[in-house]
DNA sequence: CAGATTTCAGAACGACTGATATAA
DNA sequence: CTTATATCAGTCGTTCTGAAATCT
């Protein structure tokens, strides 16, 4: 891994040190899913069935927030790994029906156990009340983007007048 | 913007969590950024210019952790916006310098403020503290994983238990 | 008929690889 | 001759758009 020596007005800026370190660790997280032999949509798609059970693949998108087109191939490969069972709902022709078999759940068990694994990595500089200071600040930061928190933002420029590109 | 509602499972896993909240952020600041007629590329390039000062190409590449092949159309960008002044280095001339124009100054002020608004929004639930202490935090992992926090992991699979911090 | 679900084709973007021309 | 820089061509993965086929 590259880790190049970032330039301070950029680490000054908090959402490019956010996005970096997301990033980082969403791609070490993706290396260890790969050693199971899984991806990150095979984890996810594993988790939202794990939750809800036997689910219509479009909802599945739904709770993931992927596009239903891209859900084919996903489905496919998990299907064929044998971890997801895909069947015609008989009301609903249209419809296809996911459930997560016993191998599915095994392997969501072992990715879930990576990410903790990956977690403890990430804040083993931290005591347990820096930890539960963390999450608490993660999960509130997330609700609060979630319920729109970004959406009234002041219009662009303000105080200068922003350039026309040439 | 679509906000899906996401599975319990998958909120259960921080890393998950971390990175929507990161992304989610980042697309917003990149929507200021193109008001202004800028891309995130462009503000990073004018970022390590104001850091730095006349920079080569390929320097600056490694500043932001870019491919030297990926700067050919960066630059190229920034040169036909005015923003970015380059020029071949007279005592080595492979090298390219970039130096930034006072448009160029003047663009990367507005991108900072923009930077700044959206991470107002962000951490409008906060309190001075919390703010202070989501910062420290950030800036504390950011730095354990530029570290090499995530390099020692255990091998994967292993005990199917959660394993209690020593 | 309109509407929902799945599927396919392709565009756009960023990350990455390999090869080439030029200069040190 | 070897190395460094910039560039070009192309691949890969992700996300998104638009349209077609099937079914309600």
């Amino acid at each position: 891994m590259v880790i190049p020596p970032f330039s301070q007005s950029l680490l000054d800026q908090d959402i490019f040190v956010l996005s970096n370190l997301a990033l980082t660790v969403r791609r070490r997280l993706t290396e260890r899913f790969a050693e199971l032999g899984m991806n990150r949509w095979d984890v996810a798609v594993l988790a939202a069935l794990t939750d809800n059970g036997p689910t219509v693949q479009r909802t599945v998108g739904t709770l993931l927030g992927v596009d239903p087109s891209d859900m084919v191939d996903m489905v496919e490969r998990l299907v064929d790994a044998g971890w997801v069972e895909r069947e015609r709902d008989p009301a609903d022709r249209r419809r296809y029906v996911l459930t997560p078999t016993p191998q599915g759940r095994r392997m969501f068990e072992l990715a879930r156990q990576e990410e903790r694994r990956t977690r403890e990595a990430l804040l083993a500089p931290l005591d347990e009340r820096g930890r539960e200071e963390w999450r608490a600040l993660l999960h509130l930061l997330h609700g609060h983007m979630r319920a729109g928190g970004l959406d009234a933002l002041p219009p662009v420029g303000g105080t200068a007048e922003p350039e026309p590109r040439p």
